[in-house]
DNA sequence: AACATTATGTAATAATATAACATTTATAAG
DNA sequence: CTTATAAATGTTATATTATTACATAATGTT
């Protein structure tokens, strides 16, 4: 079971903002969405944004620099992440598949590399598109 | 048997150093490294960079914000990438290694994505960290 | 040679992210 | 409860990464 984490009111907004958003958010389009709400600086969205990472709410799309609310609720922490990617419509969900984890995770090489985390990103094209 | 590209002046000068330093590295530092040869401007070594990834001769460490000689000569063009990455010392190498390729290139789900392309980031420790 | 494609040069600016410092709020320990 | 500690916030400035727009030159094709 994972650690219920007390967002802190920051938190709270910007990860709200992005679960209700259903897709993956940039920082300053976070940052335009949440002046209302009194936040008005970059580095209190990228902080909110950092800590919502480390908890494993939300996850960052490096090739997008955009962050998607967690939608795995057996996700460890942000450890072993996998999504897919539309080129066209840019639309991203997040792949659970036990198969794909368990392999992954599992991997190993005789580089001498001890591994604790991965990330993958497959690019394609969805149903629609 | 991947095709023979023809470099550019810029592209050849930026591929060499990149090729040459080893490791990753990022776009500025290859601009304050080029400027002895004429290559002035960031968008010249973006330009360069952009072509060089196209091509497959190069590949972005999507994490790093980094480029990367490709370091397997049967390399697709750049349509399945892995790297592992220490986040002690920030070395990166290739992962080649043909189960974990035919694996992640066949992989298919029931999502209705066609896939075609992945890139997956290892984190850990090296040998030496 | 004429045309199309690719690459280059240059200036300006957009988009993404962090450093540094002061203050406040929440949590834990005595 | 109150002191100590850690976590979060607020604010300004700035660093880093990347693209737009426009003009020109080099290369490849027919």
């Amino acid at each position: 079971m994972q650690k219920e984490h007390n967002l802190s009111k920051n938190q709270k907004i910007i990860f709200d903002l992005i679960d209700k958003s259903g897709g993956p958010m940039k920082a300053y389009s976070i940052l335009f969405n949440v002046q209302k709400k009194g936040i008005k600086a970059p580095l209190q969205v990228y902080r909110a944004l950092d800590k919502l990472v480390e908890i494993g709410k939300i996850h960052k799309i490096e090739s997008r620099n955009a962050f998607i609310a967690c939608q795995n609720s057996s996700c460890q922490v942000s450890k072993a992440t996998a999504f897919s990617i539309c080129e066209s419509c840019e639309n991203v969900s997040e792949i659970s598949n036990s198969k794909l984890s368990k392999y992954l995770s599992n991997f190993s090489d005789n580089s001498g590399m001890k591994y604790s985390k991965y990330n993958l990103e497959f690019f394609g094209l969805c149903k629609k598109c």
